[in-house]
DNA sequence: AAAGAAGATTAACGAAAGGTTAATAGACAT
DNA sequence: ATGTCTATTAACCTTTCGTTAATCTTCTTT
């Protein structure tokens, strides 16, 4: 089972943008092409990403404001600048802004991919590193993240995948608000009107699984997202 | 789930009003359109808008008199001038009364969204960082205006967003008085007669919420607003 | 003191969001 | 093919919230 990335391209340009989207695609990526700077910062807002590549020359937005707005809603996203000019100022102040790279064009798009593919690992290790917690204390249950399974005193209550990431999410956040956005993007990769429905869904199950224990709640701030909260007295 | 920009318009002409008002609208902003500086100014005290645009030749009231009176009353609006003259010396008296921006007329729609488009986006960054508090003291309460929680000793009231909202504009500026206009403004985007008894609505109720500690009041000054006092002897 | 304006409080209402259970469809393994 | 397991979608009902209305009280001005 090979991951599969998705790959943001902010591009006005229509034929490099079809060019570059059907070739990255083609390398098996899985390809969002936006076709402003406007259109890109709505998909980053409610959508994953694993990487965006951003053209500085763009009407409207340059890619150099865009990169400001994200490193605002989606600061761990790494993206790179493709240009056509080289100039040493413009090189250095993308990096300034926390480009992971930078390409001049015309693009070279075997060069692009190995490019890609690099960060793209090196990121991916990093992921993998952070990843290292597996057994949570949920009042009186016991979470086992990877077996999926949710234990109460000799009980053992069997998760399925989507249950388990969500409780994991809500716990690494607990008494804090999830917001349905984020709580969204995070776990299906995309903010729209039936995975919300869906959320609900599982929010429905966690909450039967956890009804043995009084003091564990998840509630819900109306219009905003959800909170589990342990109370400890 | 797109941010809507509210654009004030003052133009006198009909026909270029008429326009821009539609072709702006077309481009999927919020506009308001006031065919004097008179009118334009009313709108500013009573809405809330993210940039005007004034025309600088209008019988009654120039673009400079109002831009004048905009940074009194509305100090933080940003602003940017149309003029047919482009005479130098208007165009630095402008940007001596603080425009963003200045356009030669006849004016071509395009560029303008541009420039609009261009000036929001930088002032988005700044309202972003802003935002950073998040945990509020008030007598004996606290409020988290994250889960939109105010606890009081061991016991937990859950916040309406308007509920949470109106008490950090009013924690914000404690023992000031926090005049109707404003409080709407900001809230409500909109001063009118039912959103004022609506804030009516949303006082009592923190009141409510907020009457166990005998020190603090919100009291009200007649015909003109609120003030959150908090009597620490 | 009377009258009118402004404010406070409570209740009623309708739209939107949330909750729960059931049905459907897709993936996977046998 | 068949059956199982799971996520998504649908259907239906409940709750919540912001606004508006209704009613009473408190100011301010004359």
């Amino acid at each position: 089972m090979e991951k599969e990335y998705n790959i943001l391209l902010v591009e006005d340009d229509p034929s490099l943008g079809y060019l570059l989207t059907e070739y990255l695609k083609m390398k098996g990526f899985q390809l969002t092409w936006a076709k402003s700077g406007k259109e890109g910062l709505k998909n980053i807002e409610n959508n994953y990403f694993d990487l965006a590549i951003l053209d500085v020359m763009m009407p409207e937005m340059d890619g150099f404001t865009l990169a400001g707005k994200i490193q605002n809603v989606a600061p761990e996203l790494p993206f790179l600048f493709l240009t056509a000019r080289s100039l040493k100022i413009d090189v250095l102040k993308g990096f300034a802004l926390g480009a992971v790279d930078y390409l001049k064009k015309p693009i070279d798009e075997e060069e692009l991919v190995v490019r890609i593919e690099s960060l793209l690992s090196r990121l991916d290790k990093k992921t993998v590193v952070a990843h290292e917690n597996k057994n949570y204390t949920i009042g009186k249950y016991q979470l086992n993240s990877i077996n999926q399974e949710l234990s109460f005193e000799n009980e053992v209550i069997s998760l399925t995948s989507r249950e388990n990431e969500l409780l994991v999410y809500l716990v690494n956040n607990t008494n804090q608000l999830c917001s349905h956005k984020d709580i969204l993007i995070h776990l299906w990769g995309r903010n729209d009107y039936f995975n919300r429905k869906s959320l609900n869904v599982f929010v429905s199950h966690l909450r039967g699984y956890l009804s043995k224990d009084p003091r564990i709640k998840i509630d819900n701030v109306h219009g905003q997202g959800f909170i589990l909260k342990v109370n400890t007295p």
